[in-house]
DNA sequence: GACGGCTGTAATGTCGACAATTCTATTGAT
DNA sequence: ATCAATAGAATTGTCGACATTACAGCCGTC
């Protein structure tokens, strides 16, 4: 549950079995204070406890996590390098805000990535592998059953599923840009504009026809068709906004 | 000259006229001098002055550029953040060094996104910015006639071409991932290997032909192009180390 | 000669203090 | 009342010192 928050440390290895981890108190005290601070602010950077566009203050923050000020700013000149924060040299940081181009930015370039990862997934992929993705959509489905309502669990749901493959290209440092950098801009950006995960069943319809593709290992189709899914994601983002 | 090693700050907005620029020494002593190390050090890590895999030396350095350990580490920490180092809890810092597997990675996700580039560029490119592709082409034509045995002009125009291309897609981010991350990189892989820049003639042809494309307003053309194009380089690549 | 434990040294992690800069709000003048 | 200037407070930038951890070399035992 809530991927996006329970992102391993970024050199950590993905397993499957990650995808429903919980979080672990204090599994091991041994990193330092700056990593424990970076993870803590940037997961709160990216639930939207701290509001994009806000200021980042020093001492507020140093008193709230009982640290001292030099592992703090160390932890956000780390949040810096990963852009969730831009740094005024004597003002201080602000949390970064998403702005309507800005994400449409995103979006094409997520197309282009998720498109050769469905590629590289669909040349790579053992039987095994579409078993699960089959297995996931399956479990999904259930879901949208169930919780008709509940959109949230979809758009999870949803996002379970672009990760899946993600992995399945192995191409780890493709993994980092999208999951652990561009997910978590337009995770941020969503909680901004508190918008609304839409088009479920139509997104399904496409999902199933994505992992048809894999297992037919016709990898130009499949990263089409993914190119596709996202690019109608994006339009449907657009219209959603030019209506606000 | 040497672009890799010029770019800006990472905010600084993009002019065409940065491409010719050099560096202006102490331009403005009002950054701190975290930044000014982070840039520093970057530079030496592309540069191949810190060799790849290397430890990062807080004292030393600390006494190298003359200031304490504090910005020290906040440079060091950003550095993470950009994926140029890599830290260990309580061992320190290595300069980040890119294995074959890797190399080909980043080879991959550059053919997708340098794709997204040029079909941007060619939807939004004014017949303005077509003639300046067009001069970048004559004047590489010139110096790789003048200077036959050089390769590495030929190569460096490459680049020019590459990061001209990426502007004028207009995608900002877009930008940064290729130009401040990647190519960085790609770069450090190159000092590393010392391995040549090869092919001119042939990559020569491509760009001619990729200007075309953008020139005649043909976005899927100009992007499959320059997928083939990257490609290509990518193939000649993976033959150089499969020799060596 | 090889291996394991011990000790000193060097590096990393953390903290508090001070300097420099920016923000704020009060005062005064037009 | 609006605006400018100024003094104070708050925040950021930098430094040196100390605690903690890892590393290197030595010694002794098997």
């Amino acid at each position: 549950m809530d991927l996006l928050l329970t992102i391993p440390d970024a050199s950590t290895a993905m397993k499957t079995e990650s995808l429903s981890n919980r979080v672990s108190k204090t599994s091991r005290a041994s990193t330092t204070l700056a990593d424990t601070v970076f993870n803590q602010i940037r997961t709160a950077i990216v639930k939207g406890e701290l509001i994009p566009g806000s200021k980042v203050n020093e001492p507020q923050l140093s008193r709230q996590y009982g640290i001292s000020r030099g592992p703090l700013r160390e932890a956000i000149r780390r949040l810096e390098g990963c852009k969730l924060v831009e740094i005024t040299p004597h003002i201080g940081a602000n949390v970064i805000s998403l702005n309507k181009s800005q994400t449409i930015e995103i979006y094409e370039i997520r197309e282009a990535l998720e498109s050769l990862a469905c590629r590289l997934a669909a040349e790579k992929s053992t039987p095994k592998d579409c078993h699960k993705l089959r297995e996931l959509l399956t479990a999904h489905e259930k879901q949208i059953q169930s919780e008709n309502g509940q959109l949230y669990y979809q758009k999870e749901g949803d996002l379970d599923f672009h990760y899946l493959i993600i992995q399945l290209s192995g191409n780890a440092r493709l993994f980092t840009i999208l999951c652990e950098e561009l997910y978590h801009l337009l995770r941020l950006y969503r909680v901004q504009t508190s918008s609304k995960p839409s088009r479920p069943e139509r997104a399904f319809h496409e999902h199933h026809q994505i992992v048809d593709a894999i297992e037919n290992k016709d990898a130009e189709l499949a990263a089409l068709l993914m190119r596709r899914h996202i690019s109608n994601a994006r339009k449907t983002l657009i219209n959603q906004l030019d209506i606000e």
